[in-house]
DNA sequence: ATTTATTTTTAGATTTGTCTAAATTTTATT
DNA sequence: AATAAAATTTAGACAAATCTAAAAATAAAT
């Protein structure tokens, strides 16, 4: 339709939403992304994906030869980018200001990474005093989509003995963080590889003086960086 | 189609905006509200109205009687004053913690007020210290719904020689904001009234030792109690 | 009380984003 | 290399929210 007065917005909520989802997928594949696995983070149904990489690619977002799966391209990653700024900044505010715990963020940033006004959130961004990091530990894009990503080196990647401290998480799973929540682990403790078990997978470490399991699962979402 | 998991919001975005466009109009009318009122408020064709206000009246948001126009409910003002509850908390939130200017909050706080989250907002409303008036001097309603409005008396009903303080604005024009501000005018100034010109209807006042003339669509937008 | 004008509603079309079911293409397996 | 399985696309349908144009109802004016 015509666009003229209000809502000038460029970009759907929908399409916004779909251009996270592929960027995130792309980033951590770094090859073309399938209709499947779109449709499947989406929830969605793949036809429904192949009607939205075609308008994505017609618009410049995406990438996209029939058959072979999407790739992003930089004005995509841009767009992603800004999503993603916006998305970590307002859950950092809800944390740090509204005194949320960190596990009931996410469905409500879902909503506001979509309000559209870069004087908002360059604003917000001030007035949380320029945060690094959200509150799960994720990078947060500069206003001009800078971004330094986590290593990827999780928990799992530890070998026995030793020593590290938690940086980030992978995924913002409510049920993950609560898990961590009782706990009592938070980003930036400190903890100490007691065994790998090969039977399970599961890792044994010990953290603020006490000792707990992690599944192959869990340690694989916890970002580390060893220490010492 | 099927709400299960997420989103589960009962009214869409668009049904909001008619809620809250409709909700006003009856509130200063006090009568049933023409499909044609609504139409030019929301800028949309009559017959876009007629379709939504069939949906509503359904939904028990309005009353509605074929050619004799709709009316809101209980339930239908309930949920208006949940959005002009947030639109108004979000508009006190970018003026006092962002530094935003009262002419520009008007459109931001327009896609803050759809987003669903009781939590959300009455956190907000806490950290804000529970404010009774908005930017422009509109009150907000509490998390029941109850609210205080202006008595519908403006610069235009004193009296040649009375004073008066201005308590807030009948609309959030952004234009009637900006003439305000170049004459460093603000809610709670005080006012005197010089002169009521019979020729042209405007209002010689004088204010904060200078002297303006208010057209008379001026005077009708700002509400004001009468002191002394 | 007719006629005219205005308002409101209906009918049918369009756009966006989704779906199901069938057709096609690619990948994997024998 | 032929066939089976899986992934992807196409075709056609649907719901939401809008539009235009025409029909119907109400209000205003002679």
């Amino acid at each position: 339709m015509y666009n003229f007065e209000k809502n000038i917005k460029m970009t759907s909520l929908t399409e916004e939403d779909y251009i996270k989802a592929i960027y995130k997928l792309y980033r951590i594949k770094n090859k073309p992304v399938s209709t499947n696995a779109i449709a499947e983070v989406m929830e969605i149904k793949p036809s429904s994906v192949t009607d939205m990489i075609k308008k994505l690619s017609a618009k410049g977002f995406l990438e996209y030869e029939k058959y072979k799966g999407v790739s992003i391209t930089e004005k995509g990653k841009k767009k992603a980018l800004q999503i993603i700024r916006k998305h970590r900044l307002w859950e950092f505010f809800l944390v740090e200001k509204l005194n949320f715990k960190w596990d009931e963020i996410h469905v409500i940033a879902e909503q506001l990474e979509h309000i559209d006004s870069d004087e908002l959130i360059d604003k917000l961004e001030g007035y949380l005093n320029y945060p690094k990091f959200d509150p799960h530990g994720d990078p947060i894009p500069d206003k001009h989509g800078n971004i330094t990503h986590h290593k990827d080196f999780t928990v799992f990647d530890l070998e026995e003995g030793k020593q590290a401290v938690i940086l980030g998480l992978k995924t913002d799973n409510a049920d993950l963080l609560k898990f961590l929540d009782t706990h009592q682990i938070k980003l930036q403790d400190t903890l100490k590889v007691l065994a790998k078990n090969k039977f399970d997978n599961s890792v044994s470490i010990e953290i603020n003086g006490k000792q707990i399991n992690f599944t192959e699962k869990t340690a694989k979402n916890i970002y580390v960086k060893t220490i010492k």
